[in-house]
DNA sequence: TCATCTTATCGTCCATCTACGATAAACGAT
DNA sequence: ATCGTTTATCGTAGATGGACGATAAGATGA
């Protein structure tokens, strides 16, 4: 986790980061909720994302502070709140990665 | 984390709850290097995985339990050795999951 | 049998995650 | 200016994760 992105000698690559970090991203049941709920809606404050789960409003923030450092999500302050989107580019590229998994 | 799989009033879906699950079995480099490694091998034991990974033994056995216990992995035992592979069908139920995330 | 090899598991330490209440910060409305 | 609304952050507690050394368990070979 705290290893260097490029590591010359080692088997794990950047790609190895890359997935593992923005899998991390996903890896709460409640983030990939928020990123499907943001979808859907195109946009919507902070507080309706509180609404429509059960989690009290500070967890919400961090989950959304978690999404927002992997670049799945971005918020625009629009007066006293702020509005959130899916960065479509991300969850894109998220797919991309995954797709390229050998199975 | 602990919330149960089917959540009623929730807008916590079982979709979310497979791909989190999912995610955070990969949601560390050594274990989709692992994968990745086990795949381009075809089978492998584990002693290979740990002589090309910058990780004790013990730490590489832990993180083959994580992708076994997700399904990505798995392990037939071969004399005194284990011999790990790649379970296609949940790379490819991990990839088929992530390409319905809404971008 | 006994030594050896391979892997899983145990115990431990430290770091990070998840959850929450409380509070601060920013803004609009009165 | 003050109040109410909204969101971010702080502080904290408990759980989980990731790393390792040590050791147990299982199988082969001498």
């Amino acid at each position: 986790m705290t290893r260097p992105i490029t590591s010359p000698d080692s088997t794990i690559t950047e790609f190895d980061e890359r997935v593992a970090e923005m899998a991390r991203a996903l890896s709460h049941p409640a983030r990939v909720a928020i990123v499907r709920h943001l979808a859907a809606s195109g946009t919507c404050v902070c507080g309706e994302i509180v609404s429509v789960l059960p989690l009290a409003q500070a967890t919400v923030s961090q989950h959304l502070k978690v999404l927002k450092d992997a670049g799945f999500v971005q918020g625009e302050v629009d007066g006293p709140r702020t509005c959130y989107c899916v960065n479509p580019e991300t969850v894109k590229r998220f797919q991309s990665l995954v797709a390229l998994l050998p199975a």
